[in-house]
Order: C-alpha cells, then structure tokens, then sequence
DNA sequence: CATGAATGAGTCTTCATTCAT
DNA sequence: TATGAATGAAGACTCATTCAT
C-alpha cells in the first residue's frame, strides 16, 4: 500500500529506493502528527527517517505533495478498515452502521495523532477550538440532562449524546453554511432535529 | 464587545486608540478568512488596516494573540446569537434545539469566511480535506437511500441525513478516538447508532 | 541620482533609508562587477554593505529587479554623459561623434567592473570568448595590414580598426542574425562593407 | 569535426560511447540556447539526450568542461565557414570582407539559439540589454539621418549603418576601455571615427 | 559503460518581532 | 502613540557531483 501512485515519476525505481520513501513516508506521518503541517520541516522530516535533505526531493515533488500523498493514503486506509465491516453482516442497512462506526472509532484511535492533521483545524488555534467545542458539548449536555430530568427522554443522555449533535451541527455548518449557502436553514434544521428528537425523545 | 478583555493590558486608553484596535482586528478577520493562519502575515493586516505595522504591537502581544481573540471573539457571538433562540421559546428542551441550529447555522452563513478557520483543517489539506468528507457523506447517503429504497426509513432520506451523521462520526471520532481515548468504541458506537436508528428508521 | 524610481513602493522613506539602500547598491554594484550575477549572492552583497539580510528585501524586491536597477542607471549614466559631448560642439554632426566615443570610451574605463556585466557573454564563457575575440580581431588585422602591405589604404592600419570592423560584424550578427532574420544579409554586408571600404581603402 | 579534442582522456573509446556524447552535446546546444548556461541544468541535458544522469560524467568533466567545449566547437565552426568565403575570391583584400561578412551572419543566422549564449550578455539582463543597445542605436540612427538630411552624407543611411557604429563603439569600449586601458581614448576615438566619416560623409 | 540513488552545501526569500526616532 | 527601518533565524528547494551496483 503505497502512499504514492506507481505512475508518479518520482517513485522509486530500485528497492533501495523503495526502502528510502517509505522511510520518508513514515517520518513524515510522525512530524505531522506532532507539529501539525506548517510546523514540521523538510529538513526534520529528513533528519527523522536519517536522509539527506537532497533526496527528500528525489521522492516528492514538495512538502506539499507530500501531505496530499498522506491525507489521500489515509482516506483509503479508512475506507478500506470500514468497508468489511459494513458488507455482509446480515443486519439491517442502518443498523450495519453501527460496527462501521466501531471500526472507524478503533482506526482513529490507532491513528491518532495522524488523524488530528484531518480533522482538527489550525494547530494555533487547537487551545482556542478545544475551548469552543467543550463548551458547546457541555451546552447541549446540560440541555440534554433537562430533557431527561424532565421525562422527556427515552434513552439515558450520555455525553455521546452531546458530541453527536455537536457534531452533526458543526458539519452542517460547513456544508450548508460555508461551501453551499442556496438551501434554507430552517429546513436543514428541522431535518436534523427531527432526527435527534425521533432518537432520543419519549413519545 | 470588544473582542479584547478590557483586563488587557494592551487594551487601547483613547479613543483613537480604539479605532486603531478595531480597524485591526476587521482587517485580520479578512485576511485570515482568506488565506488562513499561517499564511496571513502581520505586514498585510497592517496594511489593510493603514496602520504602520510597528503599531500591531501597541496592541497585540503577537499574532498568536490576535488569533485566539480573533476565535474567542467569534466563540462569544456565536453563543450571543443562539442563546436568545432557545430560551423561553414555549418548545420541549430538545425541540427548542431546533431554532438553535436554525441560528447556528445562519450566523455561520453570515460568518462563512472567518467560520472556516475555525472548523476546517489546515489550508493546505482543504482539497483532500473537501474530498474525503464528501466522499464519506455520499457513502452514507448512499446506504441510507439503500434502506429507503427497502422500506426501512420513517422519513424521506435527505443529504441533510447523511452529513449529520457523518458530522456526528467524525466528532465522536476526535473526542473518543484522539482526545480520550479510554472509553470503548463498541459502547460509543451503540449509543450513536442507536439515536440514528430510532431518528431515522421505522419503528 | 537614485537606481530606483522614487514611485517604487519599496523606496525609503527616511534619510536613513536612503543611506542603507545606497549602500546596497554599491555593494552590488561591486559584487556584480567581480563576479557576474549569477555568481553574486545576496548575502555577500548585504554583508558587503554592511547591512542585515532581511534589510535587502526592504529595497528591493528581488536580486533580479537589483540588477535591472543597475543596468537601468548604468544606461542613464552612459547617456548622461556622452550626451553633451554631442551638442553644441561646432562641428559637423558626424564628426561630432568623435567626442562623443571619446566620451563613452571615457565612462567605460570608469565603470570598467561593472560595465562587463552588460556587455561581455556569461562569465563562465569569458575565457572562451575572450579567445574567440582576440582571434578574430587578429584575423581581420591581418588582413588589413594585408592590404595595407599591398598599398591599397589610405590611412595607417591599426588595431582599432581591426576591433572596429569585429564589433560591426559581431553586432549585425546579433541584430541581422539573431533578433531579426529578415533581411537580406548580402544585403547587410554590403552596405557594412562598402562603408569599411570607403572608410579605409584607397580611392 | 569532433567537439572535442581527441586527447581529452575522457574522449569516447566505442561506437557506441561517440554516439552517446554526441547525444550529450547536441542536447546541451540545445538547453543553452534556450536557458543560457546557468539556468540550464545537467539533469535536463541527460534526459533531453536520453541518457542516464551518472553517464554525464563519463564523457564530460564538469558541467563548465561541457559549455567550453561548446564555445570551442562554435567557434571552429564560424571560422572554417568565413574562411573559405575570403579566399581566392579575385577580390581586393578589403572588398573579401564582404562576402565573408555575408558567410559570418548566414552562420549566425542558423545557429542563433546557440550563438547568443556566446555574444549575449546574462540572460537575466536580456531585457535591459535589449532597451540599452536599441537605444543606443536609435540615437546614432537619428544622428545620420541628420546628416543626410543635411546633405552631408555619401550614401543613402540605413540601420545597417547605425548598428554598425554601435557595435564599433562598444567593442572598443570592451577592448581599450575594460581590457586595456592604456591607450588614450582620444586617439582611439579620432581613428575610429575618422573611418566612419570617410565611410558615410560626402567628401 | 550505464544507471540512478544519495549527498549537502548553497540560494533566495519570508516574516515575526524589536527598537530608535 | 505612530512609524518604518533593521534584524536574523528559519524555511523550501536546487543541483553539480559522487558512488555503489
């Protein structure tokens, strides 16, 4: 499973040359994940997988390059971890679901500090964004709890709970806010919560 | 509201200075929504905002610091605009979540620029970062129109469905996965998919 | 007499500005005459001057618009002075010419280092073209002295005239050959020749 | 007519090596041509001539041994094609000049890419180079017009004869200004210019 | 002879930050 | 407060050359 496409014409054409990329490849993972892209330096990333700095070149066209390679093996990486779980398993569609996400959970985990390039945001702004989302999870925890002190819940609110709906308002934010501003808010709101209240709710 | 706490010790004494202030922050929003963090430089804020660029440091300790006032800044309005939306609204606590996410989403809308630099990754991942949740959603909506197609659903499946759960994926994903890493994937996973079945499936 | 437009955007400001790129482009001015451009680095040049090597970039955008700069005054300064040679002087306007060489041969010898810049071929070719040169001039010497030995000239053969009649022929080449294809180059040669002709043979 | 002279000790000992730096040399007259020395790269020049980057070595000592040979080649080539133009031509020693002129800028005109690295100064310098000497022509040009105009001129003026003087000028500038500069700039400017005078003025 | 991986010094350029005026 | 010049560490990338296979 190579992180780079056999077409590249920079792919090693020696096995020494195989052994020096994937020796690159993996320094690379492990810069990243630490220091985040913009922090993490060809010359460390050399250093780390003990080659010259030239031959980084030899093997990728540019620090860029490099961790679109990455972003993209990893993608796959999920894709094929997940995929088995779904197929076959002799459960309803929806309900197959349920060990996609366990396996999804469990390549995250493995992959931590990786997975953190994708998916957390500017590495600056990592204290600032942990503060802002444990806030909004807490927030709806505390709603949440309301909810079930009341009797209006039909399953025990666990802080899942809170980080679900999070999360399902943050990337409907992204889609439908940032990238695609045409549909109307109201309408993607009420979808969304008529799912969480179909889900949680009693009666 | 100033996005400074007043307990600052660089906040400005006269009213020039305010201006001053607020001038740069308004011309970092841009910049940074532009091109984000690490890419905006102190030379270009300052210029957009005609200030001499030894003053940026009259009234912020770095950029850095302009930054986490920059998202702090947002994280209060953020929470201002909601708020107002769920209180006293007449609705059940959960359903009153509704008219939250209504406003969420339209301040995001209103804040598309600056938005995206706190919720999405690094700049330079954007596009792989672009086709590996589209890629995920479009899986999803596929299997949910699969078991609409078999009967399965309560309510019409809508693309709305398929982010919100990846949203949902992806956040139990960061909080589970990479921030903590102690509670088990199996029990997260049922929890989740659980919601998502009862929100979505029939009965 | 600045290099630099004083519409450029990176123009100083200050006195002590303007006495900081002076001295950069003295550096250069020396740097580029002892060693080409190519072989000239921008650190050598700021240490020359005895300045910082960020300061460069605060005079100049690049190493190239340096040294267009240079070229640009160096050009202004040759006219500059080879013009009132020209003007006023009494004499016929093609003898009027004599001084103004004398003029130009004059600067040249001043700016001896850094005027090999602009006209000799790339440094690394300057041993190789100095032997083509000196080759040819001496070809055409012997011939001239050829036909001087044969008394069929009407003035003393020198060897100014052998580099005279190289540096015509190297010229049209450039012009008529390289820039411009054209032209008749029998033509060419016989207007260029016939003026030789007349200019040193016997009538 | 090799490029190199056969005592080179890395001159080719088979077939087969002669035709591969045969390759070597055509490809390098090419990417010179288009990029000027510096910019032209070994790498580029073995994969234009298909042939492995270590191979270089081989046949050349450096990547400069290459480009003198170059030169070298160029230059043999020039003379052995004037040469045969002056000779036995039945013509008067001066009157010989111009069919070998005619020779000189046909050769010229075939080789162009290839003769500017010899004759043009540094590629960066092109453009201003351009403006300065097609200024400089200009300016001579309007002055013989001038002159004709006057009716002090024996021959219809051309640019031919503008180009011409210029050469003429910066030559002698190259020679007694930057070579040598221990002859008087007057007199080398009086014979000159006397040539000229005699060559286009009426008697 | 051919190959192509490895090397690392060297280059230009950027930019946050300091400081004298 | 405002200004803008000065700083220099740091970074990405290039490329001639060597050398093991």
């Amino acid at each position: 499973m190579s992180a780079i496409s056999p077409a590249d014409p920079r792919s090693p054409r020696t096995e020494r040359g195989r052994r020096t990329q994937r020796a690159l490849l993996d320094a690379a993972a492990a810069e990243f994940g630490e220091k985040g892209f913009h922090d993490s330096s060809v010359v460390s990333i050399t250093s780390r997988a003990g080659v010259a700095l030239g031959s980084f070149y030899t093997y990728f066209e540019s620090k860029d390059a490099l961790f679109r390679a990455l972003v993209e093996d990893l993608s796959n990486r999920v894709r094929d971890q997940v995929a088995p779980a779904v197929e076959n398993n002799g459960l309803g569609v929806i309900a197959a679901e349920q060990p996609a996400l366990s396996a999804f959970l469990g390549f995250v985990r493995e992959h931590k500090e990786l997975y953190r390039i994708i998916d957390e945001a500017e590495f600056v702004a990592n204290d600032a964004w942990r503060t802002h989302y444990f806030g909004g999870a807490a927030r709806i925890l505390g709603r949440l709890k309301l909810a079930e002190a009341a009797g209006d819940t039909s399953v025990p609110i666990d802080e899942v709970h809170a980080w679900a709906v999070m999360g399902m308002n943050v990337f409907l934010g992204l889609r439908f806010g940032v990238m695609d501003a045409d549909r109307s808010v109201d309408d993607v709101a009420e979808i969304a919560n008529a799912m969480v209240r179909r889900g949680i709710a009693r009666g």
